[in-house]
DNA sequence: GTCTATACAATGATAGAC
DNA sequence: GTCTATCATTGTATAGAC
């Protein structure tokens, strides 16, 4: 996999003919899972649009399973940089989350068809799961939003409540808005449209706040 | 199927066994389907959890597509009769949206292995899709959740703001609470999460309001 | 590292007796 | 309406040559 490349530039190496096989197969992995969901799907297709044969695939991830567990590693990967860098910015809380809910909206929107594969896995069959802790997206949002949602608190700026009452409803904000997206019958409302449900979920949604210290 | 019953009572009639193995096939269905989904499940596997023989559920369904649509169509009907059930109800709008909530998510938590299957279809493949109005279930919360939204605005009780943004909230705070349930690995928030969390929308999250007309 | 050819298990569905 | 027995197809995975 990683031995050194001392040699002329005249067409592609071996490991560079590997690369990009894999990379190839990976593509194609994805598009297949995500049209004929993971158990429907054939590893004759996807050796078939990937343009390679069988025991290339086997050759680089050992069977069908191992190819899923690749892209949702990646995808984890992927996951984390989003979350660590939205989780790293300045600001008031509300910025904050706001650039938060963002920065995932805005990655899921870029790689629906691989967040439709995790989606489907993550809700999928209990039986017949594929070696992988699914949970590192729940626990990195998670922590990223009791930390900011804590602060926020702290500093007075946003109204004291159960934080973990108030992560999940910031979770449902991306999930619904997320979700959109990956429903090919609905409209998806947007980043505009999230910015505004945002908005309302931090102003309220009564009209009259007779009640509202505490 | 539905012959006159003109006859002692000695035993099963045959449109009764009838009734028996149809319902036997579908608890059995929706228990494989849940456990390994539609794809993975075999006929071969539902009929020996029925106690009955693969000629008995192509005899009721047709095939293995016709009983998931089965499912799919009463899960439907029950839907549809919570929501117009809690749409009905009197009472202030943030009563009745919490209401409608309540309805859903314990309709929901009663049946989390047809919802399960249910979810997975609905963001499963869109290729090799049962012939199934999926949309039904938007269609019937999109509906009641805007009809009461709407008239709380005109009474003043809410604040005005895009109608299908405040649709889209509500419908996330229920999708991230039935969500909990249908995930293993995570600690449901129950009912009285669900309620905090409305709580928390109607209120607002930020702790002073001073620019909070429109 | 990639190919051709194939092994072998499991599947959805049906024919025909009762 | 339910059974036994069977079919044709498709699936994942591999052996062995290059």
């Amino acid at each position: 996999m990683n031995q050194p490349e001392s040699r002329q530039a005249c067409g592609p190496t071996a490991s560079e003919q590997d690369q990009r096989s894999r990379e190839r197969l990976l593509r194609a992995a994805v598009d297949v899972f995500d049209r004929k969901g993971y158990a429907a799907a054939s590893v004759r297709e996807i050796v078939e649009r990937a343009g390679i044969t069988k025991p290339v695939l086997y050759y680089h991830f050992g069977s069908k399973e191992g190819i899923l567990v690749a892209i949702l590693e990646e995808a984890a990967r992927q996951f984390q940089k989003a979350v660590t860098r939205a989780a790293q910015r300045p600001g008031s809380a509300r910025e904050r989350l706001a650039a938060l809910c963002e920065e995932i909206y805005s990655l899921f929107k870029q790689n629906v068809p691989v967040v439709r594969v995790a989606h489907a896995v993550y809700f999928g069959p209990r039986e017949g799961l594929p070696p992988f802790d699914f949970n590192v997206f729940d626990r990195t949002l998670a922590d990223a939003l009791h930390r900011i949602v804590e602060e926020g608190m702290a500093t007075g700026e946003l109204r004291r409540a159960p934080i973990d009452d108030v992560s999940t409803l910031i979770n449902g904000v991306i999930e619904v808005c997320t979700d959109q997206e990956l429903n090919p019958h609905v409209t998806p409302i947007g980043l505009d449209g999230l910015h505004r449900v945002l908005n309302l979920i931090f102003e309220g949604l009564v009209a009259t706040h007779e009640g509202k210290e505490n």
